[in-house]
DNA sequence: CGTTAACTTGAGTATGTTCAAGAAGAGTGG
DNA sequence: CCACTCTTCTTGAACATACTCAAGTTAACG
């Protein structure tokens, strides 16, 4: 297996996928919107009628449960493009984790720009197909990894998310529960894995909100669990 | 939240998406192929150049890793369509559980013709929307379940996948190894919590691989933690 | 500066894992 | 068809990791 995070892949950014043409088509279908920190840009199930780009600010993509509980599916920085279903219904809740401000696309000019240009139809495609990618990371990252894989997979993730190269201070937007419930693990865990890991000296902390990976190469190898060998595409097949 | 299985929905079945005459001019695009059990129709990673439907048996999608651990993605039954990408490589591999007859389609071809066809391009975007789907719920299933819902979980998935709908037996066709790097599990836990749901009464079993859910509303209750009132969309929104 | 929410740490517990042995099935060859 | 073998499955006992409950500390915000 591998972790797209591992191999530092841009994140789903629609406008990125364009060229300046495009781009420039796509972006003149967009109103400016915003919102503030705590509320709620569109729930799980309601009908899906827009479509968005972060331009600032940090959401977070949710599903909650009767029972109070809550997995957080991903967390959204600037240039991610959201929103957008086949099914016409939302498969997530987002919500902003800090103010935002975004520009929102109707659905029904999208799907005709996607209906006449090709190119954005293709970009449109690359943005899902990168989403299921890290829908299946996340899937290996809480079907094997323990609490202190889990929670380097985060914060090497975030430099990534945040165009950080270099082992720089990361910004830890979300609280404790947040990451608790994105892990798949208790607030108690992280805070005492978080110690655990400046303890060990794989990362140093300037305050709760904020962490540099010390040893990035380390950090990888401790997730990268990736089969290096790629062989030939379809053998052992008999026709 | 809401799991997909408890819904009952259809699975990532490409040809039941299309209308007789599309699915005629697709299914003609296709050549049988057939994969012995345990064999491997592609790699993680490898270049995808061929799209295929399950005709017979049952395959396993997973990922590897070098330590020797694996994650089990998805159990792959006769309609389903997969292998197709958009990044031109398979982000898992398949693997067959059974000995398995597939038809293959050659990529190039099934761009060419939803390229022309509006209908089998929508069809192929539902099929990806339902497989990110399916992977949510299993972000959802490995984050916040326990051993016994995960294993309630499964049945309920395969007796939908089996296309069953009164309590009848559900044939298991993997191991309790398979079962358990899918569930995030060990082999030991399946076992225990085979014979504990068996004490409990939820299930009845006559082998080790074949189960009967003794009441589905029960265990679709335990599962289903989904937030029952849909609101309005597009609220809390400023612009 | 005071109040509240968020974070950290501790102690005890629980769920699931590991290691190990034995039982049940599936497949093979006599 | 039965005996043999090998794999898979089940169960037990000890252990480990993460959880729960609880108290205390720090940080954020008015």
């Amino acid at each position: 297996m591998s972790l797209e995070i591992s191999r530092g892949s841009a994140p789903s950014r629609l406008l990125s996928l364009l060229g300046d043409e495009d781009a420039g088509a796509f972006a003149a279908l967009g109103k400016p919107a915003a919102l503030n920190k705590g509320a709620t840009l569109y729930e799980e199930g309601t009908p899906c009628n827009y479509a968005y780009t972060l331009e600032s600010g940090v959401l977070m993509l949710e599903r909650l449960s009767m029972d109070g509980r809550r997995q957080v599916l991903a967390f959204v920085y600037p240039g991610d493009f959201i929103g957008i279903e086949v099914s016409g219904r939302h498969l997530v809740s987002a919500v902003a984790l800090k103010d935002a401000t975004l520009t929102r696309y109707p659905i029904s000019e999208i799907d005709a720009m996607a209906r006449n240009k090709a190119s954005v139809d293709h970009a449109l495609k690359q943005v899902t197909n990168r989403i299921l990618a890290y829908a299946l990371d996340q899937i290996c990252v809480l079907g094997r990894m323990d609490a202190r894989q889990r929670l380097m997979f985060l914060f090497v993730h975030l430099m990534h998310r945040q165009m950080l190269e270099e082992p720089v201070d990361i910004d830890i937007p979300m609280t404790r529960q947040d990451m608790a419930d994105f892990l798949g693990l208790t607030m108690e865990t992280i805070s005492r894995t978080v110690s655990r890991l400046k303890n060990e000296g794989l990362i140093s902390q300037t305050s709760a909100h904020s962490v540099t990976i010390n040893d990035l190469a380390h950090a990888e190898e401790l997730l990268d669990l990736s089969v290096t060998d790629r062989r030939a595409d379809e053998f052992a097949l008999e026709e």
